[in-house]
DNA sequence: CGGGTTTGACCAGCGC
DNA sequence: GCGCTGGTCAAACCCG
């Protein structure tokens, strides 16, 4: 009986995260989602009943034992035979195992609440830590009802994107909204606050992991449009007033990876817009700008690395203004990402009063590093260091199914490695509330990453937008909803982690 | 012919 | 103010 119920316990997680991935997977339109979505809520309802129906089988059975016992009692009163007698003890034996089955279940569901709530804890905890962080900047926003409205509508948390949120048209839009009547399950805190119950929380999650679904979200929404109908196109130029803002305008992400291809594939539409010799590098830098939409402000620039010519540099600028592909989108959340963590260091400039020009991402040193150093801060995902030929390939303290596995397609779909990362998202979750993440280990596995990277350079967009997925809302979430993603450090590291996981995996299935 | 690329010109910011 | 540099524009060109 443990056994079934634990198994069905595990079944259940199991068929969650499967139809999870599902929902991931389905590049399909957003009321596709949508109803992947509502399917999964389903399937999960299911699936609870389904542990319940350990107790339901249970009762059935209890019932047809205790009725039978029941009878049998009443037979045994009106005949009293020794063989009833017997079977009567049959049945006592049989009630006192369900009596001890039905604790065994309640304890277990006990645990798995308290699991649960641990997890939704660890969430709240980090949620309120990134907002602490954060609180400075948006201290007036606050005040000024910009987090009043945690929720829209249509069921969209908007408090936690909304400081990540990097243009003022966003945080403009988020006032607006903020103004709209109260929506169902509305609060007035702040989603960050301590103080956040398990509901809100919960909220938390599906903001931050887009891909876990509002439960209450309206049906016919695609998650794209609606999202992006909430941070509206924004020119960069127009949307930049304050010298803050346009740091953040300007703020970029940078990616070095070792390819041959003269761009990496990111899923998005670019056009080549110009091309100049930059000082100081004999490979010319070429200008790309995204062609997804019109006016989208994205640009973005590819140059080779001057010492190493191996090493394609490319730098991303901007928030796209429009839906994206589950391919594209994950790329693209690294700009966010980016300028979000620069964000975090502007936040320990005030603080501190000087900016470190150069953020090394803790216990990542070799992988990621913010540059605050003007006019562009930018953060730059070095992909490209070797790794130690001794080092082991697989290191990682979980594992990957085997479905999460790098498809054997060249080109590895971002998604594909999101949907994977997902999969352990509450691993994930607990690094991004774990700074101490550190040292030798984590240098090591980034030397894995390196290595996966070395092996196949098609590996270093999707592990890119793999991350990006990550730290950016799972991969279903549009890019200008990208800025869910945390704006710490922490977030570095855990995506650090989780380029590293992704190569471990990667790597596993070189094996 | 439409869309993308090339490339010289133009503009703005910055340092001297 | 001038020159340098990065970034962008736009006409010419290329290609399917």
């Amino acid at each position: 009986m443990d056994l079934s119920a634990t198994f069905n316990s595990t079944k259940l997680n199991e068929k969650s995260s499967h139809c999870e991935v599902d929902f991931l997977s389905d590049k399909k339109s957003g009321f596709v989602r949508t109803r992947r979505l509502e399917d999964f809520e389903v399937k999960k309802k299911i699936k609870e009943e389904e542990l319940l129906d350990v107790n339901t089988g249970l009762r059935l059975l209890t019932g047809n034992n205790n009725s039978s016992s029941h009878q049998s009692t009443l037979e045994d009163d009106d005949m009293g035979t020794p063989g009833n007698r017997k079977g009567n003890n049959e049945v006592n034996v049989l009630q006192a195992e369900l009596e001890r089955v039905n604790e065994e279940n309640l304890r277990l569901r006990s645990m798995l609440e308290q699991i649960s709530n641990n997890y939704k804890s660890l969430h709240n905890y980090f949620n309120s830590l990134v907002l602490t962080s954060n609180g400075d900047q948006h201290m007036e926003q606050e005040k000024t009802g910009g987090l009043k409205n945690q929720e829209t509508g249509d069921g969209f948390m908007m408090v936690p994107r909304q400081f990540m949120d990097l243009g003022p048209a966003a945080v403009a839009e988020t006032d607006n909204r903020s103004q709209s009547p109260p929506s169902e399950g509305q609060s007035s805190e702040p989603s960050g606050s301590p103080s956040h119950n398990s509901q809100g929380l919960t909220k938390d999650y599906r903001t931050i992991h887009p891909s876990f679904a509002d439960d209450r979200k309206s049906g016919d929404h695609d998650w794209n449009e609606s999202a992006f109908k909430l941070h509206p196109a924004k020119n960069g130029d127009q949307a930049a007033a304050g010298a803050g803002e346009a740091t953040m305008r300007k703020a970029r992400v940078s990616v070095r990876a070792r390819s041959e291809a003269a761009m990496i594939i990111d899923g998005c539409q670019w056009r080549k817009y110009g091309q100049k010799l930059a000082k100081g590098n004999p490979c010319p830098r070429a200008y790309y700008r995204c062609t997804m939409a019109a006016g989208c402000p994205v640009r973005k620039q590819v140059q080779r690395c001057a010492e190493d010519r191996s090493i394609l540099i490319t730098t991303y600028e901007g928030n796209h203004n429009h839906p994206l592909p589950p391919a594209a989108t994950a790329m693209a959340s690294t700009t966010s990402a980016a300028a979000c963590m620069l964000l975090s260091g502007s936040m320990s400039s005030a603080d501190g009063g000087i900016m470190n020009p150069n953020i090394l991402i803790p216990s990542s040193s070799t992988v990621a590093t913010i540059s605050a150093s003007a006019p562009f801060p930018t953060v730059t995902l070095d992909l490209t260091h070797t790794p130690p030929p001794h080092l082991p390939r697989s290191h990682f303290p979980f594992p990957f199914p085997a479905t999460t596995a790098a498809p054997a397609h060249p080109s590895y779909p971002p998604q594909a490695l999101a949907n994977s990362l997902l999969n352990n998202q509450s691993i994930f979750s607990g690094l991004q509330i774990s700074p101490g993440l550190e040292a030798a280990g984590q240098l090591s596995l980034a030397n894995t990453v390196s290595a996966a990277i070395t092996a196949d350079p098609n590996f270093t967009a999707a592990l890119a937008a793999a991350i990006t997925t990550i730290i950016g809302g799972g991969g279903t979430a549009p890019s200008n909803n990208q800025n869910q993603s945390s704006c710490t450090t922490a977030t570095a590291t855990a995506a650090t982690t989780t380029t590293t996981t992704t190569a471990s995996s990667f790597l596993q299935s070189q094996d």
